[in-house]
DNA sequence: CAGTTTAAGTCAACGAACCTGCCGTAACCG
DNA sequence: CGGTTACGGCAGGTTCGTTGACTTAAACTG
């Protein structure tokens, strides 16, 4: 997701279904479903179907807290670190950085003005103290709800509508798609919460 | 999803969790679910697990494709573009548009190089001469069905261990995340598929 | 303690992909 | 014929990602 803010063009039809778009294409060619009778939905419409799914699902989540973050002149990058620096209060900038898989350049950017408009404070460690650890200002904190609560509305309709079994499903088949490194990060950071910050 | 195609900077712990990450920060606060007993998965943390689902599935799942798109200069733009126009063979270039939401100099610019290249080519409508339709050339068809199979390694390895149920679930919570123009797109392509061109 | 490794920051330069605003051409349409 | 639409293109700008090299300070290690 980029930086696609724009003012909605007020799309006529329903959205770019114009009658001219042919049929689908190919989607006589499912491998997969040819061995397994239960697992229809592994046929080819249905994963394609999935792409779609993320594609849009994934533009409107992260478009729903825009409006705030322009007239703040800030970007994606920024939501992004405030989610995770406020998910895990104390992070280290390396922690961060390879969560987000970007570079040190990128983040740091994002992460100087962050800090020069007071949202992030950071404070060294105390078992490293070449660490930064980063923690929330109450003003990142506030903002951070501002842009949470945005997408919120959007992720309690859509869960309240589709009920417990179908969310319970939605994050299965979520972890299933990303990879080990992020399972496992959710998995520690998850059900039972991270370590309190002791061993040190 | 913008252009973030790095050489996977080698983690080498399970993903960023040191032990110094403290708590998670404010998990008490859940408005929605004091008034509904059965709507736990409305709590506050578990909406933002939500948040870390989409982030690190939509990270991954399009993450899967860029090494094929890097070998070939290509983005992740081209990408998105080369998926709708293989989904809608012949869609219009304003249609595409308001799928994609970016501007028409962006456009401009994937399809310029996706033409080309010799992957995209462009018919002048019979029924409205000004418009160019979009169509996958076969070279454009073999590309975008590599990095589809790329997807699809993860897609299906997730649906399989997740399970019919959870797929369903799944889709209904992603078609609830995304809006209302969105939703109808899918419907409108999906179960049918879209009238092989007539009307006008 | 010297030497290496690590955490973080920094500079320079770059590239991809997005943006607005404006203009032009061809075609459709009332 | 005049207004609108579909598409293309230019100018200029921003965000956000990239690489590579270098510095500092702290931690680790033989």
């Amino acid at each position: 997701m980029s930086g696609q803010r724009n003012p909605q063009p007020a799309p006529r039809e329903t959205m770019g279904r114009s009658p001219f778009n042919g049929h689908r294409g190919g989607a006589d060619v499912n491998g997969p479903s040819s061995t397994a009778g239960s697992l229809l939905f592994l046929r080819e419409d249905e994963l394609r179907l999935a792409q779609d799914l993320l594609f849009f699902a994934y533009r409107d989540f992260t478009g729903a807290a825009d409006v705030i973050l322009r007239e703040l002149g800030l970007g994606r990058a920024h939501h992004r670190a405030l989610h995770f620096i406020a998910r895990n209060p104390g992070i280290t900038v390396s922690d961060l950085l390879a969560i987000l898989r970007i570079t040190k350049q990128s983040l740091a950017r994002v992460l100087t003005a962050l800090v020069g408009q007071g949202y992030v404070a950071q404070v060294p460690g105390r078992a490293d103290r070449r660490q930064r650890l980063l923690t929330l200002t109450v003003a990142g904190q506030t903002l951070e709800r501002r842009l949470y609560e945005r997408q919120r509305e959007r992720l309690t309709a859509a869960y309240r509508e589709a009920g417990g079994a179908a969310v319970e499903g939605f994050r299965r088949v979520m972890r299933g798609i990303m990879n080990e490194n992020a399972r496992a990060y959710l998995e520690a950071s998850g059900p039972a919460g991270p370590q309190p910050a002791q061993r040190g």
